[in-house]
DNA sequence: CTGTTAGCGCCTTCAT
DNA sequence: ATGAAGGCGCTAACAG
């Protein structure tokens, strides 16, 4: 079976020295033939590279990386892969990188700040190329002396601080003002709305828009159906109950994020309120719930191209000022919706 | 803001020799302070730290493993970051190689084995010091010399050729079993198998445990009712017309993972057939369907425990031999699979 | 406890 | 077109 040793014991991967003594060249032939730069004659070619097959070479990354100052590597952090949002990120970045011969790290923080302090240090010790993150901490500040040397810092969802970085962000207020506006027109005005912890920025953002959007449209905000919190499926019991079981309960629900609208989703099962809920954030099987999920989508995939794109173009030219990129979001009518209020 | 040159330009990195000399020690006092080794006064460790501090040091990792040998890297490669099944599996891995000061690169496949191939050369080229996959080329013997070298491969969802490593497979069989037994409780024998292509080992297995549990109750298997293909939408429509729109047509269908299912469901939503369906793989969100979604669900955070349990086995003692594991599958009852066939 | 020397595997520079 | 020497940044193996 196995070509090599038939997994024999330990042993060592031949260096490219022992690929020139077993061709009868110069470790600078070997050399050139790995990385087939020119000027190496049809013989010497044929000879080193029938030495690599017989002793099963492969090159020493490590090595290469040392010498040669770039690495070949793109860091990603983000809260967790299992996140559609992140997920389409990962893959994006992962296609690209493997066209451009790079590898991709991926760290995950869990929107934990001092995770993503470690989980970043542990990469930038490993030199990558570019750095993409949804950043949760206050500050990337101790990012600052890789940025200086080089690194491309691009930040997907939120913003960075304290580095210079370019930033790929959902247009968030625009999104909720779709969201308030579909339901302010099916005659609701008892707007609920959950969102996350006000710690992550686009929990920040929309909900500042929702108070906006409510105001335009001359709606005084309840306090009491406003809800940030971390999205458990407790949590959300709670807060359901919170909004919906008082003489005068929400008529419609605007959820902030995928997470908090799978819950409420869980919530509204157990329950049997007809009540609106439109989400920011599309859910994976949104199309197949009854009903359908209404729901402002973002493109996943064009935010990760985006991403990618603005790190192909500080790559060459590191220290330009961090540009700030919004990508439009669309409203998806499926149903939940355009329940009206009980009349 | 920044703590060091203010994003300046482009500055170098510094070195250990000029942390070394900016404490006035030697380098291999700051590589000692660095690395936490004991013999060092408070008085030097204190000067070192003061330097890396001002200079804002940061070791070189590619230096690092260069000079010892090991990488302290895991690589993952799969089929699809977005699948959560393996999304799960990222999420373990990532866990585990945080606690023990380990990085994560991550490879998808696309169930492409060239891509496979790629993805796996470019990844020992870096030495990670295991690699976790789920293969879907028919030999990994090209990774033979990497494994004799002390890498450490297990796989998860399938088997390895060609190599001795370790694999993690769920009881494929025992799942299908309990499946068809569950079906064929209700009543139904007409049960349409729609699974995934061949070339998957789970997919082989699979069908191979349809055939023996229809057998186990003298069912007659109708090979009209048997269709294997990769799952779009598309292909997936066509497939439940062949099943559901004929004279007799299943009362059962028994969708084999889940992507398969999920393309049933989109299909079925366009239908009004009222048709029993089991699924060998569980979705996210399969309890918010109505009806709720009847599934043998594997246990991908046990099977990512078990990959990585095997694996911190292995890597000490590289050239045991390969162990299998298979882990248990659980059917989840939620109303799709007890839909009785039409009387 | 601290420092010196050598070399990990490769690429860059310069010679031939 | 080919090769020899030097060093990327760090740690292992020895001195002192």
């Amino acid at each position: 079976m196995s070509v090599s040793g038939v997994n024999g014991t330990g042993q060592r991967r031949p260096t490219m020295k022992e690929v020139a003594a077993r061709a009868g060249v110069a470790l600078k032939t070997v050399s050139r033939v790995v990385n087939e730069e020119p000027n190496v004659s049809p013989e010497l070619t044929a000879k080193v590279q029938a030495a690599i097959k017989e002793l099963n070479y492969t090159p020493n990354e490590s090595a290469r990386m040392l010498r040669r100052g770039r690495t070949g590597t793109i860091a990603v952090v983000i809260r967790d892969i299992g996140d559609p949002f992140f997920a389409s990120l990962g893959r994006a970045v992962e296609l690209w990188a493997r066209s451009s011969g790079s590898v991709v790290m991926i760290g995950l923080t869990d929107e934990d700040p001092e995770r993503e302090r470690d989980v970043c240090l542990e990469f930038v010790a490993r030199r990558p190329d570019a750095l993409i993150m949804a950043p949760i901490g206050e500050t990337q500040e101790y990012l600052a002396p890789h940025v200086d040397a080089g690194m491309a810092v691009v930040t997907i969802d939120r913003p960075a601080h304290g580095i210079e970085a370019d930033a790929v962000l959902a247009d968030n207020a625009g999104g909720i003002d779709q969201a308030i506006d579909h339901l302010v027109r099916q005659g609701h005005r008892r707007i609920a709305y959950l969102g996350d912890d006000e710690r992550i920025f686009t929990a920040r953002e929309r909900v500042v828009a929702y108070r906006a959007a409510m105001a335009r449209h001359r709606i005084e905000v309840d306090e009491d159906l406003v809800h940030l919190s971390e999205p458990t499926t407790e949590g959300i019991g709670i807060t359901l109950s919170a909004v919906l079981d008082r003489p005068d309960p929400a008529t419609a629900l605007l959820s902030a994020n995928n997470m908090t609208t799978a819950e409420v989703l869980r919530g509204l099962a157990g329950r049997r309120d007809r009540v609106a809920l439109v989400s920011f954030d599309d859910l994976q099987l949104g199309d197949l719930l009854s009903p359908g999920l209404t729901a402002v989508a973002q493109s996943a995939d064009v935010m990760a191209r985006t991403a990618i794109q603005l790190m192909t173009e500080r790559l060459p030219e590191p220290h330009r000022p961090g540009r700030t990129v919004r990508v439009p979001v669309k409203l998806t009518i499926r149903g939940s919706g355009e329940i009206p209020p009980p009349s």
